[in-house]
DNA sequence: CTAATTCCTGAATC
DNA sequence: AGATTCAGGAATT
């Protein structure tokens, strides 16, 4: 499939920040180089590039853009109802015009599940080799680079195949993950129409994925914005700004709980917003 | 319910 | 340069 270079104009209501989305961590296969993103979503090999209100896309269509980033949610709309204390609202101002993206949901699960137990960049190298290995080659502007393999390019793989991957002893849960979720040929389907709390209950029943992954990917890929995932440095601000009651417990499923209702009882239906621009601003709210 | 332990990679530090 | 330390979720006991 070609696609023609274009340019999307954003509206003044329509704020975008294109390098605090693609560079917060939510998703893992978008690399900075020479001025633009590059990233791989779906099969489509992509560049993107902003200054001010232009948007220019390379490698996909200006309709599949708008949806990946979600320019059609009323963002100013979102932050004003988020905007309710003072430390939000530094962080707001840190990263405004961030958004949340609709990432596919495989590649999601998946990503996630390699995320337990480490830092971003280690990630992005997980996810980069399972492309490589198993996933369709598909052609970029400049090289060639790999989609991630959809479920039944997965379904054969072996823990060695994926520790080749570096995901460690993940390999094992991932290889478990996968066989639960291939028995049931409507497994996608039927978690994508559950209410929030029944798809986070279902996802945490897999193998590999605890409360903060199920999180994510209610958020990142189930459009479920009310979803309030908690890693450190969000359990570190709250403790270090809303709660320093909490302080001194130490991890446990009951406190991850303790934060989680936090963030829902304080932000509201949007605290998924709330929770990426508090994340997206760590380094100035926890120096 | 809580606490302790194990799993593994990669970067930083000694 | 090679060893040690540490950060980071989930599962198991």
């Amino acid at each position: 499939m070609k696609t023609m270079p274009e340019t999307i104009l954003l509206e003044v209501d329509e704020p975008l920040d294109l390098d605090a989305t693609l560079g917060c961590g939510q998703a893992f296969r978008w690399v900075r180089r020479d001025g633009w993103w590059e990233g791989v979503v779906g099969r489509q090999a992509i560049r993107l590039r902003q200054d001010g209100r232009r948007l220019e896309v390379r490698g996909a269509d200006e309709s599949f853009v708008r949806h990946y980033l979600s320019l059609d949610l009323d963002l100013e709309a979102v932050i004003s109802s988020i905007d309710r204390d003072p430390v939000v609202h530094a962080a707001i101002e840190e990263v405004y015009g961030l958004r949340i993206l609709r990432q596919p949901l495989f590649e999601c699960l998946i990503s996630y599940l390699c995320a337990t137990n480490t830092n971003i960049q280690a990630v992005q190298r997980r996810v980069e080799a399972i492309a490589r290995h198993y996933g369709e080659r598909i052609e970029s502007d400049g090289g060639q680079s790999h989609a991630f393999p959809d479920l039944s390019s997965l379904s054969h793989v072996t823990d060695e195949g994926l520790r080749a991957c570096r995901l460690g002893y993940r390999a094992a849960f991932a290889t478990r993950t996968l066989s639960t979720i291939i028995a049931e040929p409507d497994w996608f389907l039927r978690l994508s129409i559950l209410p929030h709390d029944e798809a986070r209950g279902e996802l945490m029943t897999l193998s590999g994925i605890g409360p903060k992954a199920a999180d994510c990917i209610c958020l990142f890929a189930l459009e479920q914005y009310e979803a309030f995932p908690v890693d450190v440095w969000v359990r570190r601000i709250v403790c270090r700004h809303y709660l320093p009651a909490l302080e001194t417990r130490s991890d446990s499923p009951a406190h991850y709980e303790e934060f989680r209702s936090f963030g829902k009882g304080h932000f509201g239906r949007f605290a998924g917003y709330a929770q990426e621009y508090l994340f997206g601003a760590r380094h100035r709210l926890c120096p």
